[in-house]
DNA sequence: GTCTATACTACGATAGAC
DNA sequence: GTCTATCGTAGTATAGAC
């Protein structure tokens, strides 16, 4: 990998796992391997290397949750199927972690991508949930665009709970609690 | 204020908007108007004056929780008033910030007071809806502790939305959308 | 109790040699 | 492109005077 590259992926580890206040040069460049020097040849400091990671783990993230979307199921199988993903829950989202930084939320520029990702799941889940309606396999009367939102914010409170717990219980209770809310939503199909 | 009380007091905002790795000793003694000295004379160092200040902050989470549990009307309506309580949303929670903080979470001792705190919140839900199934209000098929941790897993998550998009709005969605799963399970009184 | 002085490390970056 | 030197500021604390 090319010294850029790697620099770009240490800064996206540690961004996810100390956030931006606590991400420095000193141990971007350590754990790429790479000098004072280099790092400040290929970008000009901290910030520019941290949105160039954002922005990478931030379509990383859309890709990774369009696998499950575009899957095969009914709408709320692809929810559940979502929800359930194998996920390093303990770790937190590199995403939404994010946002409890200040220096990230101050800074329009390091924030937009992480308004995208948010922005673009919630769409998306809008779009599986409407076409659950329109196929007659859920409930007219549900919000699909406040249920989208409900399902995204399960998912990241549930992160918030794991860690707090030290233990995925309380993740996969959020998880399934939800999902037994929405399949409680499915109509039966008739014949 | 004392000074030992206005430490902490400054220590709790602090927190609440920069994390623990994004405050300082000195940022803290500024804010509350003490010396470097003053501060090492009451408290040992940061990590004690953190957990003096996280402490207070989860007893103060706890209490405003209670409020509405403790409230009138159905377990839904209790629930509903509960997430839709006056909120600083975009500040976020001052407890659940802390989840995203790694010497937080590493450190038995300053996490307890945040596992605590969402412990005793998913147990004081699981008891109204419980509740709620036992007057003949709520469908006794929903699972009340699953059902919980959803809740308290869409607030949380709500902040994350809320803070990526600068925008409350997403946090009303989450919350509405997820008053809306939980009505549809209520039952309607027989007479 | 509070203040000032002092200490050492880390942060975040620039300069200039190679 | 990468390295080393250097810089000024902040972090986190201790020591000792008042």
């Amino acid at each position: 990998m090319s010294t850029p590259e790697r620099l770009i992926e240490s800064t996206r580890e540690l961004l996810w796992e100390r956030g931006y206040v606590g991400t420095s040069p000193r141990a971007i460049q350590q754990r790429a391997g790479a000098g004072q020097g280099s790092m400040y040849h290929h970008f000009k400091g901290k910030p520019e290397l941290a949105l160039a990671a954002i922005r990478r783990s931030a379509e990383e993230r859309q890709a990774l949750a369009e696998e499950r979307f575009s899957g095969p199921g009914t709408a709320v199988q692809r929810v559940a199927d979502y929800l359930r993903r194998e996920r390093d829950v303990l770790r937190g989202c590199p995403i939404g972690r994010l946002t409890q930084d200040p220096d990230v939320v101050a800074d329009q520029t390091l924030r937009q991508p992480v308004a995208d990702t948010f922005e673009h799941l919630t769409g998306r889940l809008t779009a599986v949930l409407t076409e659950g309606q329109a196929l007659g396999q859920l409930d007219p009367e549900l919000d699909p665009a406040d249920t989208a939102a409900t399902v995204v914010a399960v998912l990241q409170g549930g992160y918030v709970l794991a860690r707090a717990a030290d233990s995925v219980e309380p993740f996969r209770r959020a998880t399934e609690g939800a999902i037994a809310l929405l399949a409680a939503r499915e109509l039966r199909p008739r014949r």
